[in-house]
DNA sequence: GTCTATAGCCAGATAGAC
DNA sequence: GTCTATCTGGCTATAGAC
């Protein structure tokens, strides 16, 4: 009985440390490999970022290759299922348009390499995407499109082809950020200036938007 | 005397041979460079692109580093002056803003994976920046913010701030080719339809930033 | 599970013949 | 200037002790 016991305990310190260490790993590549991609990073980084050995590495992701991937799918992961739940949100076109840039917006400046390094490795692999598709990770955008097509119709908006008003919305939200020091270089701006241009931008793009829609 | 000429006309021959290989090696330099960047890029490859073997990548340039500048600066030097001189035209703000797009989707369709490679290079190392600025290899966004300011004086626009409306416009233009795998994603389009895509924004665009910050 | 040591490979760079 | 052959270092991955 006791001995039942005891073997609980020891398993689910054991647990503990594994997963402690396994999401260690996983939490120092993301760092890594969002920050240099999956060429420029290196698995002895990765592994004195997460403060172990390279070998444990490999003990638990067995290659480059599929840390990689593990770290991939968690960085899509943090962006399309937001996008999803904005579009099929159920309010009125602009009040989502407001919404969306806002909470995006938020979300770059907390997690500034995502989108580029989403966007770098895609271009590198556009392949991923045919899985990505297949899988299910990409949200829908037919609720959007409905939306769209009914304020057309009331002539709440001027026409406007879905996907291209999809595409300006998420460029105007993410370019910004993909092509900050691009864009800082343009702009004779400095970190600080530019991050306040990104705060005020969080309350305008909106009503770009909008303008450029609307009757 | 005859020796003089020969030894130019043997000069001429050299300095056209060297010229000829020098240049294969960038020009191969740039596909590979461009489309793998620095880190994915491999010495033998562009070797083999160029039809001539590594040790004269070397001999040419010395170093991947410096060859890859090499590249960085002439790829560079595509997209920045264009862009000057659509923005310090002497033209009315909407047909610059028509003109601007138009040229730059053009160009971006001939040339898909320059923006990438320069805003994916630049992220990597942000320090190139205070370079590219220092020697005056941005264009200065000063004619086109007077004009901007005009306008709304003019009550033409809306007032806007001009760091805002140029980000938005470089957005608008350029994202659709960085985020293209992306985006081929959320709309579920192919190849095909997404070049339609783009032929279309080509000439929509313009209309839409127009309409968003007309009076 | 975690470490050290090392195998094995590949890339950038150079030496040296022609 | 151009080639072949080779050095050198760094990187992924594994073997094996604890």
């Amino acid at each position: 009985m006791s001995t039942k016991w005891l073997n609980y305990i020891v398993n689910k310190m054991k647990k503990t440390k594994d997963t402690s260490t396994e999401t260690g790993i996983l939490n120092a590549a993301k760092r890594v490999f969002i920050k240099k991609g999956m060429t420029g990073a290196r698995m002895q980084e990765i592994a004195d970022e997460a403060g172990i050995n390279k070998a444990m590495l490999h003990y638990y992701y067995r290659s480059k290759e599929l840390l990689f991937e593990a770290v991939f799918k968690n960085a899509f992961s943090m962006l399309a299922p937001k996008l999803n739940k904005v579009m099929n949100a159920d309010v009125p076109l602009f009040k989502k348009i407001e919404d969306f840039t806002s909470s995006y917006i938020s979300f770059v400046v907390k997690h500034p390499y995502i989108p580029t390094f989403v966007i770098q490795e895609l271009n590198r692999n556009p392949d991923f995407v045919k899985n990505l598709v297949a899988e299910e990770h990409f949200p829908n955008i037919e609720v959007f499109k409905k939306q769209v097509e009914k304020c057309i119709e009331n002539k709440t908006i001027k026409p406007i082809n879905t996907e291209q008003l999809f595409i300006n919305i998420l460029a105007l939200t993410i370019f910004p950020f993909i092509g900050a020091p691009l864009l800082m270089g343009f702009t004779r701006t400095n970190k600080k200036q530019y991050k306040d241009l990104m705060k005020q931008r969080k309350t305008e793009v909106a009503q770009f938007i909008i303008n450029a829609i609307k009757v």
